[in-house]
RNA sequence: GGGCGUUUGGCUCAGUUGGUUAGAGCAUCUCCCUUACAAGGAGAGGGUCGGGGGUUCGAAUCCCUCAACGCCCA
């Protein structure tokens, strides 16, 4: 592919009144119809630059967070595109998962059974909100699991559309024949193929242990999941009775509703006051239970009375005690958040009283307990003065709304290096050959995975989501045997155990001795989303494909996700392919509000994205994203908004007047590059070239916003002082030749300003392009420095830079002495150092016509000075 | 409590390996309707770079320390 500037057409014309109006949807259809886009699935490996594309969410609308990162990426791939890259950027949409399960359950009123079967002839129910009142109001209706999924595609694809416009709307310039949204059968089936290759390899499996659990949604909630908040409670002072001296031994709990499922009491083993007490035994108030003290390190002897109550379970220090001292499990608390409402055989062994005081607590809510239970420890004579009310961090699920509690259950879990020093060290190793931009978010990748405690838990206690492909044998009793899970078969995923059979069954032994059961749960969204990369790339169904594309040039994402996202994509790029998913990932920053604030949907002060679209065009958007460092959060500022626009329609006029010079008609004329001929037009070049070598490593190493500043700056120099400079001599004031010079480099410097500018303001690039250039902007060749040097020959940038300078003196003179500035000068007398000297005159004639100066004298001296006399009268006055 | 990041004129931000009077834009003020651009142009004023200490001939830039803010994790 050659990189030289592309050839004009000969018949050009410029547009008297250039605008930006309506340039996104005309273009956008442009570039559909052109296929400007599409993926050339011919190229290989090297050839091609492939994107793993955040799938947005869909529910409600896009904000300006998205316009902000994923012009970032779009930036990136119109850079790649140009460097002659095939660039591999498709889009998905993120509809699997709790919002989407919501949204249809109340716009459609219906309620996923997944026991149901699927009924193909299902209508497709009348939306709530065009239902009579009284009907409203009536109970949802069950549906099977599948009809459920596809009343969740019917609902996303209309939202995917209104997002897809936008995206359009904006410029980003995506592949859109290549999209996968995160429920359909493909990504379903992906999910599932991934999971039975983890589980043939031992990388997935079953455990029954204590899980974090949310009473709220029935669920087990995985680490990355956790958020804490500081929560009010207070400290009860609790006296337990020692079994030999009969002394109390006070305990202070936050806690006090679970005492009932206390197996022990502990202090630190270096503690003096309880050392003698290791290994003696004490009963619980109320209950009578008798209870061990153990010795461990994690009990803090400064918190409370220096001893405290192990229950089952009351917070994570209780699961590590449990485990480390091998402790009884006596639960209390059921997964709908209550006191279980049978007694237990460890209070019912305790006796009447015993039993009377539990069945006062059994069937409460925990929050209930606790209040029901300090008035029996207070009526015992239990309780030790008032609780004393203290904030303490509680575990909650992030979207949850009451603290988690802690349930044994059975769940699958995914070897992430959690439990495995070896696993963690290689997750470790692919952090650190993984390109991060910025570096630093690296380290919050080795944070995280060195403070993983466990495995990731992947199964969840939902309706929606992808299932396990997974069934279990029934013995004779009816008890799922868990240990000989039956697998589905590779080429019937997508499966639904729930209502597909497994091979070897037939369906009426569903559900019944020696038959088979379906697994109950579906996979966290996350096992879903960790798999983009295979879903995107045809990963199992297109090898040529992901030949092509895999492993992935680049994950752009924000830095909040790093933990999940980010690393559970590693892990399983790790465990299936042996590699990294990608080469490089992008960070991007938040938007924060003017108050230094994230924009996000709870705190109510999202901006969406439309409105900012129509009042200053994609391009001006654009331009402020593009603004934004790498990583660094960006405050939301229509100020350069209006920058961006004014940007634009600056690039409209400049090139209005480099176009239309050289013809009294309009009409075109091309001049070969090796017309350049004058000093300044040089030193132009030359300086323009720099800005390619500049703006060329900037995007090499992912920063955008560099190139485009670097880009700016030259712009801005280039019309304020170049195009000042050379516009009488262009007009043809000292021959043609001189004109032609100055009409080259000018044809130069445009084609290569549009290519630069044209991955940050591509409609506007596009629309001048179109004016004088075959094709599209955006697949022509990235400006090439070495082609403007070569035309650039001798050219000196400190000559471009002295004219620049001794142009102002003229301006700032005729400014102060509040003259216009096209008032005469009767002599410029500049003395300077040889070298300024000498670059200063090789240009005086182009300063002397732009300052319309009588004269100009250069003269040599050791310090610089400019000395302006104006003319008394201008000329014919 | 730990980690990461941020702290530059009224506002939003540049400042690459330490080096000439710290740069832009917005806002403010002054001037100019100059045939690419009045949704414009030219110019001016305004900061000593969060505080303190140190290294150096020389630091916004390196080191130490403190502070504020943000995020992530305990």
């Amino acid at each position: 592919m050659s990189t030289a500037a592309p050839t004009p057409r000969t018949d050009w014309t410029v547009p008297e009144k250039p605008g930006l109006e309506d340039l996104e949807t005309r273009w956008d259809s442009h570039w559909e119809e052109q296929g400007t886009y599409r993926f050339d699935r011919t190229a290989t490996r090297d050839g091609v630059f492939s994107i793993d594309t955040p799938p947005p969410t869909v529910s409600g609308s896009l904000h300006v967070g998205h316009v902000f990162s994923y012009t970032h990426t779009d930036t990136i791939a119109r850079y790649q595109r140009m460097r002659g890259k095939s660039v591999f950027y498709p889009m998905g949409w993120d509809d699997n998962g709790l919002p989407t399960e919501r949204r249809v359950q109340n716009y459609y009123g219906v309620q996923c059974d997944p026991s149901l079967p699927y009924d193909p002839a299902m209508p497709t129910p009348t939306p709530m909100s065009e239902r009579p009142k009284e009907e409203q109001k009536k109970l949802p209706v069950n549906i099977s699991r599948r009809n459920f999924i596809e009343l969740c595609n019917l609902l996303t694809t209309e939202d995917e559309k209104a997002f897809e416009q936008l995206f359009r709307t904006l410029g980003l310039s995506v592949d859109w024949s290549r999209t996968y949204a995160t429920i359909d059968d493909h990504c379903r089936r992906v999910a599932q193929r991934a999971f039975l290759h983890n589980l043939d390899r031992d990388e997935a499996y079953q455990a029954e242990a204590p899980v974090l659990w949310d009473v709220d949604f029935r669920c087990a909630v995985a680490q990355a999941e956790l958020e804490d908040r500081e929560m009010p409670g207070a400290y009860h002072r609790i006296p337990f009775v020692h079994t030999g001296t009969g002394e109390p031994i006070f305990i202070e709990t936050t806690r006090p509703e679970l005492i009932a499922a206390c197996v022990s009491l502990v202090a630190h083993p270096d503690d003096e006051r309880y050392q003698p007490l290791f290994g003696t035994t004490v009963r619980s108030p109320l209950f009578g239970v008798e209870v061990e003290i153990r010795a461990h390190e994690l009990a803090d002897p400064e918190k409370g009375s220096g001893i405290a109550m192990i229950c089952t379970f009351g917070d994570i220090t209780d699961v590590t005690w449990w485990r480390e001292l091998q402790l009884d499990t006596r639960p209390i608390v059921t997964d709908n958040g209550r006191i279980a409402s049978e007694v237990p055989e460890w209070i019912a062994a305790g006796g009447p009283d015993a039993i009377a005081a539990y069945e006062k607590l059994a069937g409460k809510t925990v929050k209930q307990a606790q209040v029901l239970i300090v008035e029996l420890l207070r009526e015992a004579g239990a309780l030790d003065g008032e609780p004393k009310p203290i904030t303490h961090p509680v575990k909650f699920y992030e979207k949850g709304d009451r603290p988690l509690e802690i349930l044994t259950s059975r769940q699958w879990y995914l070897r992430n290096g959690g439990r495995d020093l070896e696993l963690r060290g290689a997750l470790l190793e692919r952090g650190s050959e993984l390109h991060w931009h910025p570096g630093h978010m690296r380290v919050r990748y080795e944070n995280w995975v060195n403070g993983l405690n466990g495995d990731w838990l992947v199964s969840r206690q939902r309706f929606f989501g992808v299932s396990f492909p997974i069934w279990y044998p029934l013995d004779a009793d009816g008890q799922p045997m868990h240990d000989s899970p039956i697998r589905a078969e590779e080429a019937a995923l997508p499966v639904d155990p729930a209502t597909d059979t497994p091979q070897g069954y037939d369906e009426s032994q569903r559900d019944q001795p020696g038959g088979f059961t379906g697994d109950p749960d579906v996979m966290d969204t996350w096992a879903t989303s960790s798999l983009t990369p295979q879903i995107a790339t045809g990963w199992g169904e297109d090898p040529d494909l992901f030949e092509r594309t895999f492993p992935m040039d680049l994950r752009p994402q924000a830095h909040e996700i790093i933990r999940t996202w980010l690393f559970s994509t590693a892990v399983r790029s790790h465990l299936e392919h042996d590699s990294l998913p990608w080469r490089n990932a992008g960070i991007s920053g938040w938007v924060l509000d003017p108050d230094r604030k994230k924009m996000s949907k709870s705190k109510g002060n999202v901006v969406t994205p439309l409105h900012l679209l129509e009042q200053y065009g994609a391009d001006a958007v654009r331009y402020w994203a593009a603004s934004g460092r790498p990583g660094t959060d960006t405050t939301f500022d229509e100020g350069q908004m209006k920058i961006g626009r004014r940007l634009s329609i600056k690039l409209l006029n400049a090139s209005r007047f480099a176009l239309g010079l050289g013809s009294a008609d309009g009409s075109a004329v091309v001049h070969d590059a090796s017309a350049v001929t004058e000093p300044l037009d040089r030193a132009m070049l030359a300086d323009l070239a720099r800005l390619v070598d500049d703006t060329t490593a900037a995007f090499d190493g992912y920063d955008y916003a560099r190139a485009l500043e670097r880009t700016e700056s030259f712009f801005w120099q280039f019309c304020d002082q170049y195009l000042e400079l050379v516009k009488t001599r262009a007009y043809g004031s000292r021959g043609d030749h001189a004109a032609a010079s100055a009409q080259a480099a000018l044809q130069l410097a445009l084609s290569t300003l549009l290519r630069l500018f044209a991955p940050f303001l591509p409609f506007v690039t596009e629309e001048i392009w179109s004016w004088w250039q075959e094709g599209s902007v955006h697949t022509a060749p990235w400006p090439d420095a070495s082609e403007l040097r070569e035309r650039a020959a001798d050219g000196d940038p400190l000559a471009f830079a002295m004219g620049a300078e001794v142009l102002s003196a003229a301006r700032r003179a005729k400014t102060e002495a509040k003259r216009s500035l096209k008032w005469p000068v009767e002599l410029i007398a500049v003395a300077d150092t040889g070298a300024r000297a000498a670059a200063l005159q090789s240009v005086v004639a182009d300063v002397q016509e732009a300052a319309n100066a009588e004269s100009v004298t250069v003269d040599l001296a050791a310090e610089s000075a400019v000395t302006v006399t104006l003319a008394a009268e201008p000329d014919g006055a």
